[in-house]
DNA sequence: TTGAAAGCGCTAACAC
DNA sequence: GTGTTAGCGCTTTCAA
């Protein structure tokens, strides 16, 4: 029944060579006569013999594993980073470690420290906060630190290579929208200023405002990473008598929140009140009204950081951090319409 | 700059110990006496000495490593699943390799058997088909498999340990309910019939109809996995001149298919069509009409599955395989209304 | 309670 | 083009 699995030097025997000549059939790494080769390949597929991977990677000094965190599998925008990543891991023969961080500071750092004890070739991590990694560089771990490129959050981290979007101009081009619909009271719904696509999102909100000489007026709502928690603020400033006539949510979880929250009272999207939201996928088209967002590139952070990553572990990049910046697209659909006149507002004018 | 990294050797030799008392304390294998766990310990923090998991792996012949397969990352169903697997191996221990089958059946195998040659101590997967995966406990390579367990699909595939929903039961249900609304032309929406998941879905709409004395209104729509095939599929049926009063879709994908194909005709869900969904997820509330769905208990397939595995890694379950089938949740929401009656029908009753 | 030593299965020098 | 051999870093007999 449970058998011994054949190893390398079972193929060597029976193809009666040596387990050097096996290996390097098996890994091409050195050239193989006709008659050895034919020998070795006959006896691989007589045996069933599978190379045992965890050997050869240890002696090899190469996983071929990638280790990959993000805060949370469930959101829609991280699944898609997974999911390109993947693909393009198995392009390239690499295979993924998945964890999640649950965007705890503490859990990140005890994980990533499991996925390097095993000897990954490459590290991807949306960080739970901008800091969050930065320990791990100054460490003493420091030199035995495989590659690794940081997605999304963490943007411009000392000592390490990032992949962000536009996030500041994505945030302002969404709040001009607004502001052209005739919009002057526009909150901002996101979590943790502690990172920096999110407080870029709030900067081109600002910016975006001021130009347009309402910079007194903005709205910051802020709240934990959880829906309940999203609801909650936006809730609040739902219900103050001068409630916004716009809702910019800087991810989508807070667009799913400000959505819900709207709902509940009974408002109409966009007769009452307009909703922009930020990333974009399948799903959304269902929703009445279509979403209006900010979407992010997933398959460009996918393909950029991988690409990023393979050049610092094949050791071609040069020395210094690599940022690279992709652009966002303001899709503009149905949530967001003409800003309703209030008496108030009338008044006030 | 790159330092090699300690080793357990390094820790001895700086303690003043054997490798063996170094690696027990470590470990915890054997008991170690006062004095020289204090020397070891400190050692080890002095040097920053990690172990290297890879090593201890092939050693102990225990990679600690679970690999899991699913179709596609993206489907939120899945990602639901990975979201509790990834929880549950990270309170045990263990990291999850994650790859995505693209539910491409040579791509699976090649990938499950990637993952083989890596030692992983279990295998979860959500088969591209019933059968995609038998071949694999028939091959020479059966008593060199890892334990491994079914979940979603391939439920009751022999030689597999298997998890799965009430599907059935599930669909009978929904049908039921759409039946008591007064429909009498539901038609389903979903892909493949090679599903053990879906034919019992298709088992269970088919018996409402029969006990309803419709049996010769059942309508199927077989379509690909991709949205737009599903999309097509359904838009036909809804282009006949007899088009459904009520959509029952199979899958998550393929109610948001029927979502939009209902939509795109200009029709009102409930008021002209009823859609009833599967799967339940965040999202799904903030679609109006929010979705009527057969909720699956995406929690309890990732314990169940994940108890039954750990069971068989350490030999504790019997022989024969294990088959846990847990009961859908059918939610009655918003897409779901009466049927409108239609002068056609009127005329036919 | 501890140590010495034999590998786990593989690759990479170094020889020929 | 091929073989011999020394490890990769660790765990685990076996003996003390």
């Amino acid at each position: 029944m449970s058998r011994r699995a054949p190893t390398i030097r079972d193929v060597a025997v029976l193809a009666g060579v040596s387990v050097a000549t096996a290996s390097n059939v098996v890994n091409g790494n050195r050239p193989v006569g006709e008659e050895s080769r034919w020998r070795v390949t006959s006896a691989i597929s007589a045996l069933g013999y599978r190379p045992n991977r965890l050997a050869s990677a240890l002696r090899a000094r190469s996983s071929r594993l990638i280790g990959m965190v993000v805060p949370d599998i469930t959101n829609v925008f991280f699944a898609g980073l997974i999911h390109g990543i993947e693909e393009h891991a198995a392009e390239s023969g690499y295979d993924l470690v998945l964890v999640s961080s649950g965007e705890d500071e503490a859990t990140e750092r005890r994980r990533i420290e499991a996925l390097i004890d095993r000897q990954i070739d490459g590290l991807l991590v949306v960080p739970t906060t901008d800091a969050s990694i930065l320990p791990l560089r100054e460490g003493r771990r420091a030199s035995l630190m495989p590659p690794t490129v940081l997605l999304d959050r963490g943007f411009g981290a000392p000592g390490f290579d990032t992949v962000g979007a536009e996030c500041a101009a994505g945030a302002y081009a969404a709040t001009q929208h607004l502001i052209e619909l005739g919009h002057r009271d526009i909150a901002v719904l996101g979590h943790s200023i502690h990172q920096a696509n999110i407080s870029a999102r709030i900067e081109g909100y600002r910016r975006a405002l001021d130009e347009a000489s309402l910079g007194a007026r903005a709205r910051l709502c802020v709240a934990g990473h959880g829906l309940d928690s999203l609801r909650g603020a936006i809730d609040q400033e739902l219900y103050r008598a001068d409630r916004p006539t716009a809702i910019f949510a800087l991810t989508n979880v807070a667009a799913l929140a400000a959505i819900k929250a709207v709902r509940a009272l009974g408002l109409d999207i966009p007769g009452d009140i307009s909703v922009l939201g930020f990333d974009d996928f399948d799903w959304m088209c269902a929703l009445r009204p279509y979403l209006t967002t900010v979407a992010q590139p997933v398959e460009e952070f996918a393909s950029c950081s991988w690409r990023l990553l393979m050049q610092r572990i094949s050791g071609v990049a040069e020395l210094p951090e690599i940022r690279i910046e992709l652009p966002c697209t303001l899709k503009v659909r149905e949530s967001t319409g003409p800003a309703r006149v209030r008496i108030r507002a009338v008044a006030g004018t």
